[in-house]
DNA sequence: GAAATTTAAATGTCAGACTTTTAATTGTAA
DNA sequence: TTACAATTAAAAGTCTGACATTTAAATTTC
């Protein structure tokens, strides 16, 4: 069977692959169904191999597809698993952010709404490990001699824990990518934040009113939150200007 | 410049892929900037021309590079823009939910959480523009003759309108994956709901609240629609399933 | 000086061969 | 008959080399 593609304009790969694509989101492919071999495919498109191929890696990279090399092996659908759409969100929202197409304030506020949107089901469903996590981490936070690294770490697996505790795959799956995304510039809050104490007692709060099933007082603690890491980012940002604007001084300072 | 790639497993255009997509993360590359020329990389990852062409097609099936032909052409690293963000986002959370991944119930749960987050900012910010759209989409509504098609696209411009009045361009990329993917089964919703006007009332308070500037009462509005939409997509999924234990029997029942 | 032509550097595509992996099949011995 | 080893065939992975096409710069022509 030969299958035409859209004349328009070049890129063939790019043509069959989309074909390939809306077949699979149409349903025409089932998950864990072969797709036929790359030579077959070939014929059946009217193109060479390696032109395939191309089309195939590009499926491959969007998660749609999984290769299989050896006999009876081949190209097969992917059921796109909660893993490689994580992957795929951290990838996109991390470029996003450091392109600059997004400023850090805008993702800030997108991130903290959504955590507050996950308030209510935590307090609803949250289970004494999501409970125990968030505790061990605010008890780990506490201790002084904790290194700036491990701040770090441990802060993102209490937030981690508080979007888990709502129960809905969903919301982790688009929080990931916001939380990973915004992690190096929050790094660099965090190396210059001096009080870690305002944290740790918000942490406290949203720990003890998810407990105590008030999810408004736990969004309450995050909306704090979320006002008090925009200030220090944006004092990082003016401190991180004003070396630039030094160190401009000291090269051209000679000249002129 | 021989660059080494892992000696682990196989499959060199993923991992040259992976080399080049962590130095664009790492900002190495720079946006607009060329790419060596795919004779130059094959020479610089030691493979050959069509391996390396396979590893651009991964990078530009995620949008981190466009590819221009001729003289002076070759791979330049892109600005990942929103349009490109809101495709790939709309993709994978559709695939997520026509593989069975993930359950209505789950992706409605957590597209309402997001509405609800968008309500603060939304009650806030709200201009005049977003105003006056849903205020018409609610008028469109309430005619009588309007068609089941209709009927949908209005209801989706209608919640853009209430997510975009939020003015956070984050926001508004997360819930396009989750809207999208929802739509097949909302069409089907609406189009066995034999009552609008439960709807179109909430549609209405939700609109009056943002002009009011009151988001409680919004995001109380939003609740309840969730709830509505859960109840009419579990009839739908019940009266399909019911449908399909009739047909089957019909099927069997000359046989044994 | 402007328009037409040439040119060179890219990507896009193809054909064919070879390598490696892998699972089914076949053969062999206990 | 069964368990294990060798064979085999199918498929992806890779390489080489060639040609087609596009495009912008450089050159020539008027």
């Amino acid at each position: 069977m030969k299958t035409d593609l859209e004349t328009s304009s070049s890129d063939l790969s790019a043509q069959i692959a989309k074909a390939i694509r809306d077949a699979i989101v149409e349903g025409k492919l089932l998950v864990d169904e072969r797709l036929p071999s790359e030579a077959e495919l070939a014929e059946q498109f009217n193109v060479s191999r390696p032109t395939v191929r191309e089309a195939l890696k590009r499926l491959a990279a969007q998660s749609l597809i999984r290769t299989q090399r050896g006999a009876f092996g081949g190209a097969f659908i992917n059921r796109l698993s909660y893993e490689d759409a994580y992957g795929q969100q951290i990838t996109t929202s991390t470029l996003l952010l450091s392109m600059n197409t997004i400023s850090f304030d805008v993702a800030c506020e997108a991130r903290f709404a959504m955590e507050r949107a996950c308030a209510p089901f935590a307090a609803e469903r949250r289970s004494a490990d999501h409970l125990a996590t968030m505790r061990a981490e605010i008890h780990r936070q506490s201790h002084p001699g904790l290194s700036d690294e491990s701040w770090c770490a441990s802060d993102v697996t209490f937030h981690r824990a508080l979007v888990d505790a709502a129960g809905n795959p969903v919301l982790s799956y688009q929080l990931a990518g916001a939380v990973e995304a915004m992690q190096p510039l929050m790094n660099m809050i965090t190396f210059t934040a001096r009080n870690r104490e305002k944290i740790i007692a918000l942490h406290t709060t949203i720990a003890d009113e998810i407990e105590n099933q008030r999810p408004e007082k736990v969004e309450h603690a995050l909306t704090d939150l979320s006002t008090y890491t925009k200030t220090l980012a944006s004092d990082v940002i003016k401190a991180r200007l004003q070396q630039k604007t030094m160190s401009d001084n000291t090269d051209g300072s000679d000249r002129s």
